[in-house]
DNA sequence: GTCTTCATGTCGGAT
DNA sequence: ATCCGACGTGAAGAC
């Protein structure tokens, strides 16, 4: 992979002559210092002086990690573009990109430590337990959500949305199906409700809609909406094992 | 801030006591190199070898970033203990949590570079340009809602949550209103229809209460959605100057 | 601890 | 490019 390109205690414009060629050459960048930030765009926001990691990626991503939480106390997304200037003994960083428009300004008063390398890195993540593995169990046997459901379609459209599942009963109610591969919230009961109306317009009066929400468990609060709304519960986990009570 | 600690090509054993002592005396740290990720928990996962960069803060949070990506794309929240071993060449990082169980499994097959800090870091970021912003536009300002808003109270309860900013209008009618920072879609209509529904059935049979979103501007389908539902919109910004047409 | 909602959410997939 | 919804969402504040 290459050896790492590393300074300790840089100068101001050995950092920036390091960060233009590691940009350039597309490597994985770390700089640890301290720094000031702002940023503008979205929203907006101040960071005064602090020891922070920066982290510049190939793909124009910038990360500024404090010593603290999982995410990035100030960042700018892939796609960016960097530019680097030394004024006064400071390295000032200011990433760009356009739509929307967004500036983050960081200002580095003192680098400890840059580092660069080369990444490769052709692997990719495969994820299991998701919503997209519990609507697979349900099709590949609709009797776990009650018997004589049958499958009609998957991401149905409605004038309120796509629904997960849609199907029939065995009594021919046409069922809507919301999936959830966590404890459901009343965000969930809220979403199922806008389909279930959707489909309660655009289908025949006089037919039933059902709807079903699936998920291994509910908040107290989402199963009253569901018991207000005249809505369904069917407690289900996207693996076979979990329980999730 | 101290001189940060850092070993380019460690040997396995080197990397091991680096990453105990380091976790020791409340380091950040960052290990760039090749490895392997295995995760388990709420979810699952797997990713094959590959160079990547990997922080360990002091509050017990772990990151994998690979060359692309704003977010890691494996990790362990703060709060995690991790405990490292080698075994047959291999530096093996496990962290663990409880409530909810998780293990995130990093097998370090190469280490190219290690480095470790002292971070200090006191300062506060401030962000504006929040829905908190918007609020506080509103509660200076009734008439921006419109003529003869006035505001009753902030995050009132009902059975279906916390409404944003309720209060009455000047026929006397109870008046919800739901805020968003940012153009609104379908989920911002469902959420406030939620709170006017439950606020009909807690207040007298016979009273109108209106539910009126916030936002700067809403998608074509959450205008319709609100449209279905009787429920108003006012185009409003956080901050004064944008117009977020 | 659980619950609820905001977020510069981020990200992917479809239009 | 925007829209829409999932995400191991994360993080904060209330209970």
């Amino acid at each position: 992979m290459g050896p790492p390109r590393t300074h300790v205690d840089p100068s101001p414009d050995t950092v920036r002559v390091a960060l233009e060629q590691s940009i350039e050459r597309e490597r994985l960048v770390t700089v640890f210092g301290r720094c000031r930030v702002v940023y503008r765009g979205r929203a907006a926001s101040t960071l005064g002086p602090g020891d922070r990691l920066l982290v510049l990626k190939p793909d124009g991503t910038v990360l500024v990690h404090t010593d603290e939480q999982q995410k990035p106390v100030n960042w700018q997304p892939p796609g960016c573009t960097q530019r680097v200037t030394v004024d006064d003994g400071t390295v000032l960083l200011v990433s760009e990109r356009s739509t929307p428009a967004e500036t983050l300004e960081v200002s580095l008063l003192n680098v400890a430590h840059f580092a660069a390398f080369d990444a490769a890195d052709t692997a990719e993540l495969t994820v299991s337990g998701t919503e997209a593995d519990l609507k697979e169990r349900i099709l590949a046997d609709p009797s776990l959500l009650e018997s004589g459901f049958e499958p009609r379609a998957t991401e149905r459209e409605t004038p309120a949305g796509a629904v997960d599942i849609y199907g029939t009963d065995s009594d021919g109610n046409a069922v809507v199906v919301e999936l959830k591969r966590r404890r459901a919230g009343p965000d969930a009961v809220g979403q199922l409700n806008r389909y279930v109306d959707a489909l309660d317009g655009e289908l025949h009066t006089g037919t039933t809609v059902r709807g079903i929400l699936v998920a291994p468990s509910v908040t107290d609060r989402a199963r009253s909406l569901l018991s207000d709304r005249g809505l369904e519960l069917v407690s289900l986990s996207p693996t076979a094992g979990s329980t999730g009570v």
